[in-house]
DNA sequence: AACTAATTGATATTATTTTCACAAATTTTG
DNA sequence: CAAAATTTGTGAAAATAATATCAATTAGTT
């Protein structure tokens, strides 16, 4: 039955925000939904929901819609199908701390396992209950407690530096906040950018140019 | 000459990262870039960067390549063309004043110039220099002092409620860090959503499926 | 038990985005 | 100064993504 193609990037980001509806429906008490129903909260179309979840087999019912106890359980296993996710945090600064306060307090499928950073005045430190490790550990640490992912909240000159030492780690991926660009990213290293900076920037833009985007010739 | 149709969201979303390492080529004194290199720099291809700019005009030389120095200049009056936008903050918690700390630092074009928060233990406080104000204080403020976005750093619930009054501030854009979805997405007021969660799980999605995305049938 | 309405899964179509190909313009070289 | 080497701008082609269509399936109704 399954049709089963690897599903693109556009179908993986939108994932996400499926499981985010999903499990409001779920708690709302709600058990069955219809693709045009959900298309709807999404603010998308019937068909894209449905060619959406077709990618994975579809997990539909003909003539009867959706359960919503089913989708929420199997898009949670796409998301995070070997349970929870080790993730350590370089960088302790500010944006560190919230990202790390984040990670523990908001975030599903995610353990945050050790905190690093540059400054020898504040390694050692406790954070999140976590002493502050040196970076000169990061390497044997990743190696030997098995983590998955890497949060970069440094500076873009500590990620640079770091960077040649990512690949030794063994971790899978880059959750990046720096202003570096991992550029190692291809099948054995996933980096997801986070360019907050970037972000702003195009909201800018559209909120600058919203009429008259430019004069026609 | 110029060609000048709308740029799409792609393009647009590129604009910051082209900003971004123009600004590095420039600093590092170089003057003069092909559409090559750059596609080097920036991970993408020659076309793409020289289709990218064709969409406002072009503006490299046949035979020569791109001045640094004008695709600078050029791009930052695209990003900013207003000179800097005013921004709100609203939710003065971890996460709203790291992005304040943000916006206050390190980024371009934007100048922070209120903060709101729910809170009454805290309405009053100084923040960044600035009283802490009630929400009750945001529609007039926002139409007495002109602000162009408001940087959502709130609970989905209080984003969920102030929502019904965002559009009488008359601010053009939403910069939402909050779980809520605005949907009011249309020209009158745009919405770029950094869904810290939702970016994490997209991560852990293609980290857990690397290899054997899903079988083919 | 047959008929109607609803709804998915799968295929086809359309729209969008990226890449290719090449003429036009410029610089460099012999 | 002509020829060769670059390099952009632009229109065409290819690839990707979104939407529409419709047969197949199910639940409900009379």
């Amino acid at each position: 039955m399954s049709n089963t193609m690897k599903a693109s990037l556009p179908v993986i980001r939108r994932l996400p925000r499926y499981y985010r509806y999903i499990t409001e429906l779920k708690n709302n008490g709600t058990t069955r939904i219809s693709s045009s129903q959900l298309a709807h909260i999404m603010g998308s179309t019937p068909s894209q929901v449905r060619q959406d979840f077709n990618c994975f087999g579809g997990f539909g019912q003909q003539g009867v819609g959706y359960s919503v106890e089913l989708l929420h359980s199997e898009i949670e296993k796409l998301l995070f199908p070997e349970g929870k996710l080790r993730a350590v945090l370089l960088g302790a600064g500010n944006l560190g701390i919230t990202i790390g306060n984040f990670v523990l307090k908001e975030s599903t499928g995610v353990d945050l396992v050790a905190v690093f950073d540059s400054d020898n005045a504040i390694i050692g430190n406790k954070l999140f209950g976590m002493e502050i490790m040196s970076f000169d550990e990061l390497v044997s640490f990743c190696q030997n407690e098995h983590v998955d992912i890497i949060i970069a909240c440094t500076t873009k000159e500590t990620a640079e530096n770091l960077a040649p030492h990512i690949v030794e780690t063994g971790v899978k991926g880059i959750w990046n906040y720096s202003h570096f660009d991992f550029s190692i990213n291809d099948e054995s290293l996933i980096v997801e950018n986070v360019h907050l900076r970037d972000s702003l920037m195009a909201l800018s833009y559209r909120v600058s140019h919203k009429e008259c985007p430019h004069i026609q010739e």
